[in-house]
RNA sequence: GUACUCAUAGCUCAGUAGGUUAGAGCGUCGGAUUGUGGUUCCGAAGGUCGUGGGUUCGAGCCCCAUUGGGUACCCCA
């Protein structure tokens, strides 16, 4: 059998998960730093939580788990074949994997509401899994890492969370720009163009105006059957350009007859004046700010300001996203528990710095300092020993397991980058030393077990 | 769900117009070298050319189908 693993995930070696423990560090620090607590949730989770969440695109990505044992049980095996695919599925398949992190979040919120002290700040950083077609910067199985709020509607939320994705892209040396947008706004927008039961397919539109253009967006919108009047209000809003106050301004403007317009408007400018206020003036953020009003997301339960990351240093989709949500959590009986949150694509972020070589000053070296030789027998008895008292010390020690020809045993040290190794043989084990060589030096020196601890401690 | 593209040794790839026994580099193992690695030299193992069918005197190469990988659309981190 030749061996293989699902299309869409992958195996991850040692200087790949190194490369990765350091993306993860460095978002786990920013939010420990911000005051967020750690959180993890089952790879699975009942398909009654997931599904009616992501929307119809969404649901079709969720992977089922197939009930264990006689799945059949119970199914008329006459009405099997006038049964749909999908109503077949909710009667054989009660659990599937966890999709994002955002909705167990929700759900984890609503079972220990009692115990949970508010406003509640978790990160998460656990792999999800989408029935994807895999592709470039996409695939099955990936990681998500999430800072998120729940019980406050403060805007001062929206500020930090702001600042904590422009700190992380700024340690990882990745240039972005946080796009940010407010649902406020594009529905207000679909209100003035007399379109609001149609906001849905209006973003779907709009959201691909830097792709296929303004006449691709009108095609797009004429084919969802939105006509010429509402298109020209649409197009006029996506003409708006500039920095956020000008934006802001505009918006104004053409929001004088909307309420909802008013507090999206409202909402964003409290946002930008926390930024402003934290650095006293200075340059509030390392990375660009940019109010984009094509900026959609496709989570229909985003009710309030809307981010999304990108790079321009490499072809790739978001390397993160978030938003507002009002009631994410009364889907599970829990009402009026408003929050905010954010996301990192950790595998994006992955890709980007492996093909920007941002991962040039990451230490690749394993953390071994020392290998012992084993010369067999007696020498052998004498290294196991060494080895042990060694790590007692706390001292990273190997001993070759197998009294092996020594070429074999210093190539290992070699492949491992091991900067020491150890030599025990009948003169250093009548003497009670050990003779350490320096790899990258070439020097070695026979010297006293406590010697050897002493030089070998960090 | 649609389209495009690729598939030869463990890995990365050559393979000329269809023509004898399918090659290289890296890696692995052995040796030069039984207590001194990186460099070097010598040697060895390793392939039903993804699978099935077809055309041909003859197919890794041409045709059809199929499976798997990648990419684009849709959607998304």
């Amino acid at each position: 059998m030749k061996p293989s693993i699902p299309k869409g995930t992958r195996d991850f070696g040692a200087s790949e998960l190194r490369k990765r423990y350091y993306i993860i560090n460095t978002i786990k620090g920013e939010f420990e730093r911000f005051g967020y607590a750690p959180l993890e949730t089952p790879v699975m989770e009942n398909l009654s939580t997931l599904t009616g969440k992501y929307g119809d695109e969404g649901e079709k990505l969720l992977y089922r788990i197939l009930n264990s044992g006689n799945f059949l049980d119970g199914i008329d095996a006459s009405q099997l074949s006038e049964m749909s695919h999908k109503q077949l599925q909710t009667q054989i398949a009660e659990k599937g994997l966890r999709y994002d992190l955002t909705i167990p979040f929700a759900r984890y919120v609503v079972m220990n509401q009692s115990r949970l002290a508010f406003p509640f700040k978790r990160y998460q950083i656990q792999p999800v899994w989408r029935a994807d077609r895999p592709q470039r910067g996409r695939y099955r199985e990936f990681y998500q890492c999430d800072a998120d709020v729940i019980g406050t509607n403060s805007l001062l939320n929206e500020a930090e969370l702001t600042q904590l994705y422009d700190r992380v892209f700024a340690q990882l040396k990745i240039p972005v720009t946080i796009h940010l947008n407010n649902r406020k706004i594009l529905a207000a927008m679909a209100e003035t163009a007399q379109q609001s039961d149609r906001l849905t397919d209006i973003t779907v539109a709009i959201d691909k105006l830097d792709k296929i253009g303004m006449d691709g967006v009108r095609r797009e919108l004429t084919e969802r059957g939105i006509d010429e009047i509402a298109q020209n209000i649409i197009a006029d809003f996506l003409r708006i350009e500039g920095s956020p106050e000008v934006v802001l301004a505009q918006l104004a403007e053409r929001f004088a007859n909307s309420e909802m317009g008013k507090k999206g408007i409202a909402e964003m400018k409290t946002l930008l004046q926390y930024l402003q206020t934290a650095t006293d003036g200075g340059s509030p953020l390392a990375n660009h700010l940019k109010i984009d009003l094509t900026l959609a997301r496709g989570l229909n339960y985003y009710t309030g300001t809307i981010y999304e990351v990108k790079t321009n240093i490499v072809q790739m989709g978001s390397l993160g996203g978030g938003g507002r949500y009002d009631d994410l959590t009364g889907a599970f009986g829990l009402k009026g528990m408003s929050g905010v949150g954010i996301s990192f694509g950790l595998d994006r972020i992955y890709d980007v710095l492996e093909e920007t070589k941002g991962f040039a000053q990451i230490d690749q070296t394993g953390t071994t300092r020392l290998l012992l030789i084993n010369f067999g027998g007696a020498a052998e008895q004498y290294a196991f020993r060494l080895v042990t008292q060694l790590r007692q010390s706390g001292i990273c020690a190997e001993l070759y397991p197998e009294p092996a020809k020594l070429d074999k045993q210093m190539k290992y040290a070699n492949a491992q980058q091991i900067p020491y190794v150890g030599f025990t043989g009948d003169e250093e084990m009548t003497r009670q030393q050990v003779k350490i060589k320096n790899m990258a030096s070439g020097e070695q020196k026979s010297v006293a077990i406590a010697d050897a601890i002493s030089r070998l401690i960090k």
